[in-house]
DNA sequence: TTTTTTATTCTTGTATACAAAATACACAAC
DNA sequence: GTTGTGTATTTTGTATACAAGAATAAAAAA
């Protein structure tokens, strides 16, 4: 059996889906700027068809607008564009949350809070990136803990979208402490079970995200 | 100046989509069934280029599953999903509600307030089709109120990949009298701009359309 | 008869060629 | 120097050809 079996089995297309991606997300495709087709094409190695059928889907996703016979361009947020998703995101995930004390099982949040343990661990060491790693995947878990697949999929693609601002928000020192205390808390909720303190509680740690990014949009 | 200048100037890739997406939720295409791309670019009159670049972008809108090298479906949805839809579009329009009374304009406040009018006509006619429209209409606009991109954005999704199950739902005659309720209580709270009462009246609604829907999945 | 294998046909996936549109450029007119 | 116009170049959009894979049917073996 091939160890590279998972890579080698996701089609052409969810490959070139998620390099673009990335791209996008790790700012080498900066906000605004045009898609090259020619160039991208050239570095991924593929066709214009497969590529151009990926650009419908991150269009789709919200990561890259196509204008008709005008090419493609990486979308760039506004901090309006980027206020209304932390709006919708925070509701969303204070529902998550509310799910999740209702529908988790005991091993689920036990998973959880070990998570957090180990996101403490870097936050004392100062390990930026370590930390933000995982905390996507809190919320991601936490959100899963909801047993809802259609809300699972809004906040991922929410997430996508603000990946890249979040990254850049996250450099600011000051700000750190507070999210782990909202985390904290959180965690608190979560183990009670209090479904609607840990809804206030994620909804209010979204809304402290707005604080943190929005001078750096 | 041409008066079909709005419908022209649509690419090709737009039109394809929202055709496909008619076919969709009218039921022609059904659920579960494989789309055949070699009758339906006949059909529409397009090539395989464009008609499986709408094809992606369905897909990433939930309306259509693509299982590689196995060629296309309609997505069929379980009761599970639709449940999960539900609950997700419930807290949206709840959070649409509390945002329409505290960012609309007495002006479309009063704009929502006739078309609720309308429906009762539509209502008391026992006039089923256009009442339909209009409820779509109803709920589409209430949640521009909000003023949030996002959140209009995933309602359309939601509302879209939901619409076959509602009109199907909306079949049955009992139920209608209460969804008619509903909306008079919604109607109240907006005009009193109580966001909290509006919020819950959406929410309920919602939860109320899974009664009506449930058995016709 | 049932199962397995192999050949054929049909469908899907990708590359490429051509058409259409937009952009960039050069040059002229003002 | 600016504006306008026509041409060349580049880029995008669509059709089609070919390759690769899956489904089907036919033939052979159990």
């Amino acid at each position: 059996m091939n160890t590279s079996l998972a890579i080698t089995n996701r089609s052409l297309h969810d490959q070139v889906v998620s390099r673009v991606r990335d791209l996008i997300i790790e700012g080498i495709l900066e906000p605004g700027s045009r898609i090259d087709e020619a160039s991208l094409i050239d570095e991924l190695g593929v066709s214009r068809t497969p590529f151009r059928e990926a650009l419908r889907t991150l269009a789709a996703e919200g990561l890259v607008i196509v204008r008709p016979s005008k090419g493609s361009v990486v979308r760039k947020l506004t901090p309006e564009d980027v206020f209304a998703m932390l709006e919708v995101l925070g509701h969303l995930e204070q529902l998550a949350g509310e799910l999740a004390c209702q529908r988790a099982s005991d091993q689920e949040i036990q998973a959880l809070v070990d998570l957090h343990n180990r996101m403490l661990v870097h936050y004392r060491a100062r390990d930026r990136m370590p930390y933000y790693k995982l905390n996507q995947e809190f919320h991601s878990r936490l959100t899963e803990l909801s047993k809802n697949d259609t809300l699972q999929e809004m906040q991922r693609n929410l997430q996508a979208r603000l990946k890249r601002i979040r990254y850049i928000g996250n450099q600011r020192p000051d700000s750190w402490a507070g999210a782990v205390e909202d985390h904290e808390a959180m965690v608190a909720a979560l183990k009670a079970r209090d479904g609607k303190r840990l809804g206030q509680a994620m909804a209010r740690h979204i809304a402290n995200t707005w604080d943190r990014v929005k001078d750096s949009i």
